[in-house]
DNA sequence: GTCACGTTTTGAACGTGTTCAAAAGTTGAT
DNA sequence: ATCAACTTTTGAACACGTTCAAAACGTGAC
């Protein structure tokens, strides 16, 4: 009989997607290493046979969910709408996606800050670069020429900050994040406008290199 | 005899003294409840009738930490100084105060950031927004009107951020955190001097007023 | 077919934070 | 002095994340 490629691969698959299943379930607290184990078919130990520790499936469940608002939200930002609408359908929809696991918050900033720095690195990239770019670049009008190579890296930030803000945001249905939303995006619509000064450019130049320090 | 006043606050001041004895000596994960409990000679269960939590202890901690930090800092903010000398002082006093105990980061976060919108609040203050008072009215040249009243709370902000990188800073030494105070300094002076120009001040704005909504 | 070696799986154990019912102690009114 | 109500203390227990030595399994060489 052919052996199926990967089998380990595949008993690893298969304790990531019962995970994933009893954490939609029973959420981050309520789902055990155990019942992970157990619901699988498998010993306690083999778990950590294929994954060091809890936060570490979590981490995986969490490029998941990433992955996922990138297919959602893409198709959403279409040609003809501006930089603030692309700006909070991006924001909005990344908040739809988790809103679900807000639960798993402060595992998730765990998990995305912790690792050595290629790992962050990964994150980095993981947390939608990309998607970023394609917000800036489906945006009419463009943004000025003198941001707009830069753009997508502080939009990147924002959405650093406010993922942040909303891992650790208490008040009901996580409105003061939705709120922030709102507000951010028309600010920073008017702060790529006004990048064309040099003196705004300046002081955006500023703070990415600060960021860069920083990354 | 004369009972003692507060015989409760003091079991409860003896508990959280051995806890920062050996938080100090031990680290957090090396500290443990039990430990805690048994070198103030009292049982565990007794410990969590003081305090409902781990966290609940860190918590105390740190705000010991912030006072510590307050006390340390505010001599060194002389007159004369300006203000990126001043912002520098802060900032790094309060990573010399924290440096010992790097691995509370995310423990400190966690109950910095916990807890209801009222003990946020006391989070807020304790997070030294007086210091940051402080830091604007001792420098010279002061700060431009259009500013000087907002600038506190734009720092206090800044040093959140700062905190938060810190605490999930893997580098040795906190190297990365160290560099990017002394980066952040000056481009925050600098964005002061700019705020006389409307356009930055309207900036400066909405920035203060994302802010609050977020508060 | 047997053996040696690497991979996978097990089951039991450890130490942790946290909970809780019940005991012990304290206080103030009668 | 007694009793009732409240505060403090205890000790045992629970469930969890994590570790580990040993067993089982698979595979390729001889």
């Amino acid at each position: 009989m052919v052996t199926p490629i990967g089998k380990s691969a595949q008993t690893r698959q298969l304790l990531l997607d019962t995970a994933m299943e009893l954490f939609a379930a029973k959420g981050f607290a309520g789902t055990t290493m155990r019942a992970i184990a157990a619901e699988s078919g498998l010993s306690l130990g083999n778990a950590y046979y294929y994954f060091d520790s809890k936060d570490a499936i979590v981490h995986e469940f969490f490029r998941e969910l990433v992955e996922k608002h990138r297919n959602v939200s893409w198709p959403l930002l279409v040609p003809g709408n501006n930089l603030e609408t692309n700006l909070r359908i991006a924001l909005e929809s990344a908040l739809e996606t988790l809103a679900p696991f807000h639960e798993f918050g402060p595992a998730f900033i765990r998990t995305a800050f912790a690792g050595t720095h290629s790992d962050l690195s990964d994150v980095h990239r993981a947390l939608e670069f990309g998607l970023w770019r394609q917000v800036v670049s489906v945006s009419s009008p463009l943004p000025p020429l003198a941001i707009r190579k830069d753009l997508p890296e502080l939009l990147w930030l924002i959405q650093r900050g406010i993922f942040l803000f909303w891992a650790y945001d208490r008040s009901p249905g996580a409105s003061r994040s939705r709120r922030l939303i709102k507000n951010v995006a028309p600010v920073i619509a008017r702060l790529v406008v006004l990048s064309r000064m040099p003196v705004v450019r300046s002081i955006l130049d500023d703070v990415l290199s600060l960021v860069r320090t920083a990354t």
